[in-house]
DNA sequence: GACTATATTCAACAATCGTTGAAAAAACAA
DNA sequence: TTGTTTTTTCAACGATTGTTGAATATAGTC
């Protein structure tokens, strides 16, 4: 095989995957071809195909890559900090940990994969079938935890809270950069230590209003 | 011409631009074709390319046909309220109430341009050229209403809040039924009264930890 | 070395894309 | 009516799309 060194950056393969990770997450999955994607990752067009089949399986295979990981991440974070008593605000930070560590490696691929994860998130035809394969599972823990700190909290109004978190998270990952327009320079799309860092109070008073 | 009456839903300029908002706001403007948009319309291929020119000038005229409403909507809102005294909950309800009349109205055409909205929020390529031209003027007026009752408010920090509010909302704009799913039926996603019943003292909860 | 399996390139396919010019139809003005 | 303008259809263009089969190159095994 020509792939045994996982970690060559010369490896075809990876490289069409960080390629097609970078231009799914800018212009979705319909405004990106295969050249594209082969031109960026400087390999023959026909590669991507004998790699991952078809154009749709190249983007499921961007999506799972980094999914697994963070996902995994997340329930491991949430369960080690479960038994404990804890804060609400603990709580919300463990769910975003994951997402600011994958921002922290400094790894532009993670940087990008955040974006796709924004567009999958909040695209009515993709959020279906890829949030539901991997990531609900995480978020019916994360409200389970909630309901710890908040006991009297309705269902209903913890999950239209979640969806406000989701939302708000999503355009965070997004980086569209209206923030940094807006704001005329004084905040800044990628800087996700600024994003967090109020995010969590912001939203743990949001729960307290509502859920309490 | 054959297109006095504005009103008659025979109107194959109207019917091109209906057919082209409910499909872009499903698919995004590269997951829909020119013949995708004629065959909703019931209408030859050519005939938008007649009206409208190329694809990009028919999805700018989509989103532009209903922007001004909303955003002229939204100024008035804001400017009627202001002179008075009045809390944090009105400020913000006053600023997503065009938003929740849009959706009141019952007419399809405006669920999709909402779920538009939202795709054109989120994605890094059309937030900067679309959102710049309409709607970030109301932002820079929503903040200082939001100055009068947060005085004490960071200019930073008023912005990363405004930043999670533009997220909760688009993200319910989008309508991707994930909290359908989540909630195991709770919840729906086009059920906007309730998402909005919410989000208001979310939000508000939220300004005033972080602002105040 | 020879042999095999995997990886990569090359060339080309049919299908579909956005767009256009000319013909035909409809609406309008006199 | 006749003439004029606007709207709509038709047919086709060249360009680009995703995908494939065969040819070539590389790596692994004996």
């Amino acid at each position: 095989m020509g792939q045994t060194n996982k970690k060559d950056e010369t490896n075809k393969s990876d490289r069409i995957l960080d390629a097609a990770e970078e231009l799914f997450s800018q212009r979705g999955f319909d405004g990106v071809t295969m050249r594209q994607i082969a031109t960026k990752a400087k390999v023959d067009v026909a590669l991507a195909s004998y790699h991952f089949g078809k154009k749709l399986e190249v983007f499921y295979a961007v999506f799972d890559r980094r999914a697994s990981l963070l996902s995994d991440s997340r329930r491991e974070v949430l369960m080690k900090s479960s038994g404990k008593t804890q804060t609400l605000e603990q709580i919300i930070e463990a769910f975003l940990l994951p997402l600011k560590m994958a921002q922290k490696t400094g790894d532009p691929g993670w940087k990008h994969y955040l974006a796709l994860l924004a567009y999958v998130m909040t695209s009515p035809i993709w959020s279906k079938e890829l949030m539901e394969r991997i990531f609900d599972k995480r978020v019916g823990e994360f409200i389970d935890a909630l309901k710890t700190v908040l006991p009297k909290a309705k269902e209903e109004d913890l999950h239209w809270c979640y969806h406000y978190v989701s939302g708000a998270l999503a355009l965070t990952l997004a980086q569209t950069g209206r923030i940094d327009r807006l704001s005329g320079g004084q905040c800044i799309s990628s800087d996700f230590d600024a994003a967090y860092e109020r995010m969590i109070p912001f939203i743990a008073a949001g729960f307290r209003e509502v859920c309490d």
